[in-house]
RNA sequence: GCCCAGAUAGCUCAGUCGGUAGAGCAGAGGACUGAAAAUCCUCGUGUCGCUGGUUCAAUUCCGGCUCUGGGCA
C-alpha cells in the first residue's frame, strides 16, 4: 500500500508558524491539524498566541478549541484525534498539514507511537506519589530498580513524573516500558511524510518571544486569565499549568508583582524554545528552514514547495 | 566640604584569619514514548575599581585616588 503523504510544519514558539502555514495550506490546498497542547483548550486565546479565525483565511483547522480547560488531555487523545481528523481530510483527496510546537505529539502521528490501551485510572499513580511523600524519591526509585534496571538506569532518580510512569506502565501492562520505548523507536513513519522545522538566530528569537509576551500583555492577558480563575480554572490543571498562565495566576494570587510575572513568563518561554530545539534536533528525518536566509515568507514557500516536489511527497 | 558603607563572573552578591576565588539568576548543552507550554540532568577564569606601600607572596592588611549609594552640614 502507498504511504499517505504528510507535511509537518513546526520550530520554536514564535518563530512564525501559523502565519506560514496559511499561506501554504493555500498553495496545496491543504487543511491543518494543531500540535499545540495548549491550544486545544477553548478560552485560552491570548496566551497561547491562538490563530484568530480570519487570520485562518478559510483554511480548515483541527485540534485547536476541542475542550474546556478542566477537562484531561495529553498525547493518547491527541493521538486519536489527529488520526481521525487526518482520516477525513485524505477521503476528501486532501493532504493534512500538521502546524505546532509540541515534539512529542508530532512524534505520535510521525512514527505512530502505540500506546497501549489501559482504562484512565489515576490510582495507582496517587499511590506511588504517596510513597513519595512519606518515603522519599529513593524509595519510588527502588521499585523501578526492581521492576525494570533498564529504564532506572535512563531515567534520573530526580525525575519522578518519568518514574512513576514507568512503575505505572509495569503495573498496568506487565511489560518494561524501556522495552516498549526501543520497539516504538525502531518503527517506520507509516506516511510519505516532510518534517519541516522553523528556525531563526537565537537572539532574534528571544527578541521575537518577548515581544509577544509584551503583546499578549497589552491585548489583556491578565484579563483573560483573571476570567479564567473566576470561573474556577486553578493551577492544579495541566492548561493552567501553561505558560503565560501559571505566571499570572501566581501574580493575580500577589505572589509576584506583574513585572516579576512578566520577567518570569518571559524567560520560561525562552527556555521553553530552547527545550523545543533540543527535541528537533533529536528528531533525525528533518529539513532546518533557518528564516534568516530568506528574505521573505514567500521565498520560505517556494523551498518548501520544491522539497515537497522533489521527494515526491506531493505532486503538482 | 565632611562622615560612613560599597566597588569580585553578563546581573545580584558570598568569600579569602594574606598563598590569584564561588553561589543564585541569566546564558549554553542534553534527556524525554499516556502531565510534554510538563518533568528532569550537565556546564562557572573573572585585569577580585585604579595606584602606591608592607610582605617571599596582596583580591584580602595599610595609604592615596576614582566611582556609586546613604548620612551630616
Amino acid at each position: 500500500m502507498q504511504k499517505k503523504p504528510l507535511i509537518i510544519l513546526t520550530g520554536p514558539t514564535a518563530v512564525g508558524k501559523s502565519s506560514l502555514s496559511i499561506s501554504l495550506a493555500k498553495r496545496i490546498k491543504g487543511e491543518i491539524i494543531s500540535a499545540d497542547s495548549m491550544q486545544v483548550y477553548k478560552g485560552m486565546d491570548i496566551g497561547t498566541a491562538k490563530i484568530k479565525e480570519d487570520e485562518m483565511e478559510g483554511v480548515p483547522h483541527y485540534l485547536i478549541d476541542l475542550i474546556d480547560p478542566d477537562q484531561e488531555f495529553n498525547v493518547v487523545k491527541f493521538q486519536e484525534y489527529a488520526k481521525l481528523y487526518m482520516n477525513d481530510i485524505y477521503n476528501r483527496g486532501k493532504t493534512p498539514i500538521i502546524v505546532g510546537g509540541t515534539g512529542f505529539y508530532i512524534q505520535s502521528i510521525l512514527y505512530d507511537i502505540d500506546f497501549t490501551k489501559a482504562k484512565q485510572d489515576n490510582s495507582y499513580r496517587e499511590q506511588l506519589e504517596q510513597v513519595v511523600k512519606e518515603e522519599g524519591k529513593e524509595s519510588l526509585y527502588k521499585i523501578l530498580l526492581a521492576i525494570d534496571e533498564e529504564s532506572a538506569k535512563l531515567i534520573h532518580q530526580n525525575n519522578i513524573k518519568k518514574i512513576i510512569r514507568a512503575i505505572e506502565f509495569y503495573y498496568q501492562t506487565g511489560n518494561k516500558i524501556s522495552e516498549h520505548n526501543k520497539e516504538q523507536k525502531a518503527k517506520d513513519s507509516p506516511y510519505n511524510f516532510q518534517c519541516f522545522v522553523l528556525n531563526k538566530e537565537r537572539q532574534e528569537l528571544y527578541k521575537g518571544i518577548e515581544k509577544r509576551v509584551d503583546t499578549m500583555i497589552e491585548e489583556g492577558l491578565i484579563e483573560e486569565v483573571k476570567g479564567l480563575f473566576n470561573k474556577g480554572f486553578d493551577n492544579n490543571l495541566i492548561s493552567m499549568q501553561g505558560l503565560g498562565y501559571k505566571e499570572i495566576l501566581a501574580y493575580l494570587k500577589g505572589e509576584y508583582s506583574l513585572d516579576e510575572a512578566i520577567y518570569i513568563l518571559k524567560r520560561d518561554t525562552r527556555h521553553f524554545a530552547k527545550r523545543q530545539l533540543t527535541w528537533f534536533k533529536r528528531e533525525g528525518d528533518v529539513n532546518w528552514i533557518n528564516k534568516d536566509d530568506f528574505d521573505n515568507d514567500s521565498m520560505v514557500i517556494d523551498y518548501i514547495l520544491k522539497e515537497l516536489l522533489t521527494n515526491k511527497v506531493i505532486e503538482l
